[in-house]
DNA sequence: GGCGTATCATTTGTACACGAATGAATTTGG
DNA sequence: CCAAATTCATTCGTGTACAAATGATACGCC
């Protein structure tokens, strides 16, 4: 019988050593709480997705911006917000020009349809974050996302 | 200008709302987190990525069983495992039999060249960890593997 | 003013991730 | 004991993710 908690393995030599248990760490924990967190989203904001509603919400924040430089502000990179401004972009969500003074640039900015159902969502949105934490307390939340904060930002 | 922290928007009709700030949301920071730890793993540990990893450091730990059964020990749907063991076969690293009472079933088992492989890239692995959560004490490692296990498993 | 460097968008290739559908095999309940 | 429900593996389709290569354009600095 091992007990609960932190384990140990005992090697042949005596020495005591850390064992590798999959489910103790971090990048595997993180996986697990990104898929229960994914898994709540899909649920309650069905026709987007997470990161397509990310997209979303930040051009309604920020205004029209460069496809590059909305893909920094929702941390995808160049080839991934590509990927989910064409999908919004074949659904009418976005609508794309090429920017005035930079010919390299593609200007992104929300449709009316698109500023419509992103501001229908922003409340289902907020409950899906608070659904995602409902398993802690709200002292524990304030904790968690703090530290999980420092962690993100290394 | 914005206080940091918690921000609030006031609303036409007077009244205050939590604003919908995307760098809050929980779903957010955790894709962020991921991604951190993916890249401090991908640096570490180059020809095998954290879910091919997961797989074989599980083999390892629990000997050979079926396809679907490694799956759910590592939180892979079954189309998902299946994708990675095709890889990890393809390399040599796991071995595949028709399990002996049961026809529907596959076998999955590390190959020798695959248990050197894991028991080489067990340090390695350790350390992918502690650097993900350099950014935090030993206290709030604690305190962030309770709560994050919390979240993942509702 | 022009050349080297940087930036923007795109494409290609690989690898998860999951819902849904399928078919074969096993288990269960009446 | 046998029909219904379940399980196992596979396949298909869609949607991230990211590295690397490419071509067009803009910018820095001499």
């Amino acid at each position: 019988m091992r007990a609960p908690g932190k384990t140990f393995q005992v090697l042949p030599g005596g020495r005591a050593a850390d064992a590798y248990d999959l489910q103790e760490q971090v990048g595997f924990i993180l996986r697990k709480a990104n898929q229960r967190h994914l898994s709540i989203f899909a649920a309650r904001i069905s026709d987007l997705t997470p990161p397509q509603f990310a997209a979303l919400a930040k051009l309604h924040e920020v205004g029209a911006t460069s496809q590059n430089q909305l893909g920094q502000m929702v941390a995808m990179d160049a080839a991934t917000i590509k990927g989910v401004i064409d999908r919004l972009k074949a659904r009418g969500l976005v609508e794309l020009e090429p920017h005035g003074k930079d010919r390299r640039r593609l200007v992104v900015s929300l449709s009316e349809k698109g500023r419509e159902l992103v501001e229908a969502l922003l409340p289902e949105a907020l409950e899906v974050t608070e659904e995602t934490l409902a398993p802690l307390t709200p002292r524990e939340t304030a904790t968690f996302l703090r530290l999980l904060t420092k962690l993100a930002e290394g």
